[in-house]
DNA sequence: TTGTAGGCGTTATCAG
DNA sequence: CTGATAACGCCTACAA
């Protein structure tokens, strides 16, 4: 069933059909009743394709992310994917993984198809050394590119990304101010995001007067369990008295590893966790954990992306800053207080 | 840059390109080198739509779930798309909500694209009431309906599922052969899954000679906090000393309950969770739980697809036993062991 | 307000 | 082995 199909029973040329089919104006109210009458009674729907080929889009862009299985991950992709739709645009899925050959060829893949634009989530698609994002700026010379948490400089790139670094340093300075005298961080990689969080630890220690010693930024990427062991073999040489992890998981690690030291948490380590995600209310206790205002950072991205597709402009880089939820893994006392 | 540029600069003709490009064997050595040649110098991508619209298709799928920030779905989408994109097939995502009018409208969208098929990840997709999935036998007209966790007959529906009713009824025995006297059924809603494992409960209650009240069977569909404030209630009138939950994040509420009651766990409360997600890690004591096998389910979902993609045939329905894995919300003492 | 005709970039069917 | 040429279904000047 096509348009000439249609244009035939309705007695009209395909123009007309086509035009009923986008609302041009230009169709007596009388002809337009007509055709759609012989749409909805043939159960037409206009190809894709067709469309697609002289238009040169399907209303379509391009999620990427590393796993969806990841709470965060999959929450954004969420919003993000209804948020489009709301804008009729739809969403080609590419759960890249953490390589980078994978994550090339997905975004190869995406451009191939035509997506209108595309939406990277996570810092992880941002190779620190210099040279290798260059995959990134050859796909942005075909389509927008939004990255969200994480940036990059470019033609044809946006930002939006949550102050990680900030947060991380008011959260810091919390602990300290709380009473912890030992705080330790820590993260998966050095991606962007994990090195901005690091950044923000350092520079709460500075400005409390604090030296960082190398012992205090931990490098741990595995599970839960994993994270616990290595903290119990840390806590052995070096005795710290809170966690500020980069990510939920890894700060659930840190809650496991104080049961198993003895440790009362928060009198004896306090814990802060990052993203506020759904796993900070399923431990015990529950976690404090900061927020990096993921939906609102999906709205923002979705709307700047529809500035940009139609043709308007759109900020490069949009910095945000995040909260902070508390919950039962710090103390609720100050030193100032008491 | 399309097939005509490139068939002047290689001095061919585009029959000869379009060839090159579909790995035809009628080109000669000579001339192949050539074209490709000058596909690599321009850096030349085929048109999508353009080649979709000839052969109507463009090796997509749709998927649909819920909501990808559940981490169960989340994970089924994970692993899909993956192995999707390794048989070349790319996939359209729409997170459609638990609204009846929503799935109806994601369904018929994808359809509009012509997706070469779609898969429904999870029962929620499924009405109880009889003709409310007039909708899906509509999209099975068109294309075949693969049915991830859920099952309904029909031309062209195939349904690969775990068999929740007997994992439910096994645990059941196992609870009450560790001792057990009063176990409750904890579940969201009466979609087809939950309907099966609510069967499974029963039908171990019966096993064991009990009779089932209704208030052992406790539908609550909400937060962490919210399924213990329920279980709190109850708790007063109906004394239990045992939950099934249909998911990880009620057996989560349950744990919840058990701490805020006093119960020890697992020996005033035994709590046994659905799906292992990555939530029955987190908690504490760590959650047993039913593993429905997923990324089984998802494999075994794609290479079914491509079978019928392939114009061969399939197997209606699958159904797979699921596994339980034992954590610390359980006594490992039995009756008879004693 | 309506219709005609050309074009979008492929694939596929014929001849040669 | 290669090349014309007709689809595929829609959009859009341009004409009427």
């Amino acid at each position: 069933m096509n348009i000439y199909d249609i244009s035939q029973k309705a007695g009209v040329s395909i123009a007309t059909v086509s035009r009923v089919l986008n609302n041009n104006k230009n169709v007596s109210d009388k002809t337009r009743q007509r055709v759609l009458s012989v749409m909805k009674e043939e159960e037409y729907q206009p190809n894709a394709f067709a469309r697609g080929l002289t238009l040169n889009t399907m209303k379509t862009v391009g999620l990427l992310c590393a796993d969806t299985s990841d709470p965060y991950l999959g929450s954004a992709i969420s919003y993000l994917e209804q948020k489009l739709r709301a804008h009729s645009y739809e969403s080609l899925l590419c759960c890249t993984g953490y390589k980078q050959s994978q994550k090339k060829k997905c975004l190869e893949l995406l451009i191939a198809r035509h997506v209108d634009a595309l939406v990277l989530i996570g810092s992880s698609f941002i190779e620190q050394t210099t040279g290798k994002n260059e995959y990134l700026h050859r796909a942005a010379a075909q389509v927008p590119v939004v990255i969200l948490n994480g940036s990059l400089k470019g033609a044809n790139i946006y930002s939006s990304l949550c102050d990680d670094a900030e947060a991380v340093e008011y959260a810091t300075v919390r602990l300290i101010r709380s009473g912890c005298q030992n705080p330790v961080f820590l993260y998966r990689a050095d991606t962007l995001s994990g090195l901005k969080k690091k950044e923000g630890f350092i520079r709460a220690l500075d400005l409390s007067g604090q030296r960082v010693s190398d012992d205090q930024i931990v490098m741990c990427s595995g599970t839960v369990t994993e994270t616990r062991d290595c903290l119990l073999k840390l806590h052995g040489h070096l005795p710290f008295d809170a966690v500020l992890a980069s990510d939920d998981e890894l700060a659930i690690g840190a809650i496991k590893f104080g049961k198993k030291a003895g440790l009362r948490i928060p009198d004896d380590l306090s814990i802060i966790g990052y993203n506020n995600s759904m796993l900070a209310k399923c431990c015990d206790p529950e976690l404090t954990s900061i927020d990096n205002r993921l939906e609102y950072l999906c709205s923002t991205s979705v709307s700047l992306l529809m500035n940009l597709l139609n043709g308007k402009s759109a900020p490069d880089k949009t910095v945000i800053s995040a909260d902070i939820v508390i919950r039962d893994t710090t103390r609720k006392t100050f030193k100032e207080d008491i």
